[in-house]
RNA sequence: CCAGACGGUCGGAUGGCUGCUUCGGGGCCGGUCCGCCGGCACCGGGGAGGAAAGUCCGGGCUCCACGGAAAUCGGGUGCCGGGUAACGCCCGGCGAGGGUGACCUUAGGGAAAGUGCAACAGAAAGCAAACCGCCGGUCCGGCAAGGUGCUUCGGCCCCAUCGCCCGGCCGGUAAGGGUGAAAGGGUGCGGUAAGAGCGCACCGCGCCAAGGGCAACCGCGGCGGCAUUGUAAACCCCACCUGGAGCAAGACCAAGUAGGGACGGCGGGCCUUAGUGCCAGACGGGUUUCCGCGUCGCCGUCCGGGUCGGUCGCGCGAGGCGUUCGGUAACGGGCGUCCCAGAUGAAUGGCCAUCCCCGAGAUUUGGCCUCGGCCUAAUUUCGGGACAGAACCCGGCUUAUAGACCGUCUGGCGUU
RNA sequence: UGGGGCGUAGCCAAGUGGUAAGGCAGCGGUUUUUGAUACCGCCAUUCGCAGGUUCGAUCCCUGCCGCCCCAG
């Protein structure tokens, strides 16, 4: 079952899925996930007149939010680094995410000129890494110490 | 052919796979107050720019209850005429400056309304003079020649015409005075004691002015011997323009809270038996005043409460294209034709292939040939193809921009 | 969207028409056995960039570039 994937719209949302430090960084984007803690279902008899869709969602659906900064460059070069990843994760993420999490993703300046298939494994080692390790406790998380290599190797 | 000036157009093309958004169509599902509303997939159509950018001007539109008038505070503009809804924009002309030329640049009203400023240098920096010089006179002083007198023969004293010099006084001058951005016209001739527009010629300047032009302005001719140095992107004066805020404007729907509480201060005057009276007062999106109008106990401090959901606004417009007429042009009129983006963490894409252009390398054909290269054509590999993304909408301005194309004109060289 | 401000040496900064103060840092020197301190000297020429006004511009005007702040 491929689960419907939504859109984080709000700064909130994605300032909930910053906090949890859970990310992984490819050469061409950056990945930050959150797993939504598991909400019961309602009492029926509430009735829950308007919900707001900046509200957090029921089901276990996976959203997933695209953020280019300034650093990218001007509105043409983040525009089109948004366009990629999004065309990236539109395909991989109902195949390689995970129910009920939220993703973001980040452009850089490589989103721009890496091969879109070298962007695609990008994306698909990071659906399958991020949150694997724990982050940042004493010894360091594989890829804040070697980011100079890491690049070269990846 | 080379170099250049001006104006205009475009700003990758085609195809495939796969997405997003919007409009239309019929279908299915759900709701319904039977008017419709919402969702799902399918088919068909549309889907960034010349600057969408910077946000520098001008408008439309909406609200501020905002109707009228004025002031001038503030702000802006500044040769003249035209265009325009309007503009600080555009077109045409004038003046000034630059270029061999095509052409380009130009915030370009007023400096005899007033005030300010002009460092350093310099005699002097703004109103005309002083100073140094030059010239004349004067005689007070000095020197020398000459004369007379005295003498210790070294010289000393006295005198006046002329001569010289220094200093003083009186007068004439503005030619000259290492400067400076700028010094009371310039050059030449005459003239003079020295000089000076003092006189003359040419140039410049100012005033009047036939005539031309709608005007800015040009100016035949005449007059004046020359006067007001610059700076107004210094204050200022003059003329003209000018309410404020902005689509997060604003309107509606749904939901939901409140139509607040505490403390302190002040709550004016007049008439009347009595106010629902009159006068005054405060507030009314930012200067002042007046008229009109509306609202009202007012002011200060503290406490408390609500909101960021949806729909509309939102694209038929000072609209695009073509053609014709008027106009030097900007532009305007007529006719025909077209409907051409509407997102909201924000769509208009992602990937691939072929073609096109440019650069570099390799191989080959032909030519030149100093045997190393150059030119030309073909094939192939690699790299590159700008500036830049609508956010209410128009008219401009400014800035960024690889490359390609078209037209008109100028200068130079060559050929006929 | 609207409004306001800033840009001067490596850093902090004054100056607002007439040759760009000062402090910290740096460099050189004197004093000291050496170091610290103290003292002396040096260090701006595109005053963010480009035009213009003026005899003359960091200053005045216009247009750009970058940064910061405020309101909704």
């Amino acid at each position: 079952m491929t689960p419907i994937v939504r859109r984080l719209k709000t700064r909130q949302q994605f300032l909930k899925v910053a906090g949890t430090r859970q990310k992984w960084v490819a050469p061409g984007l950056i990945l930050q996930s959150r797993r939504r803690p598991a909400v019961e279902p309602p009492a029926p008899q509430t009735p829950i007149p308007i919900r707001s869709p900046r509200a957090e969602p029921l089901d276990d659906c996976i959203r997933v939010g695209f953020t280019v900064s300034k650093k990218v460059g001007n509105a043409v070069a983040r525009n089109r680094a948004r366009r990629r990843l999004r065309a990236a994760a539109a395909t991989l993420v109902p195949q390689a995410g995970r129910a009920g999490h939220d993703y973001v993703l980040i452009g850089r300046k490589e989103t721009l000129t890496r091969d879109f298939s070298d962007l695609m494994d990008d994306l698909r080692t990071a659906l399958s890494r991020v949150g694997k390790k724990k982050p940042a406790k004493g010894q360091g998380t594989p890829y804040t110490k070697g980011r100079g290599k890491g690049i070269g190797q990846a």
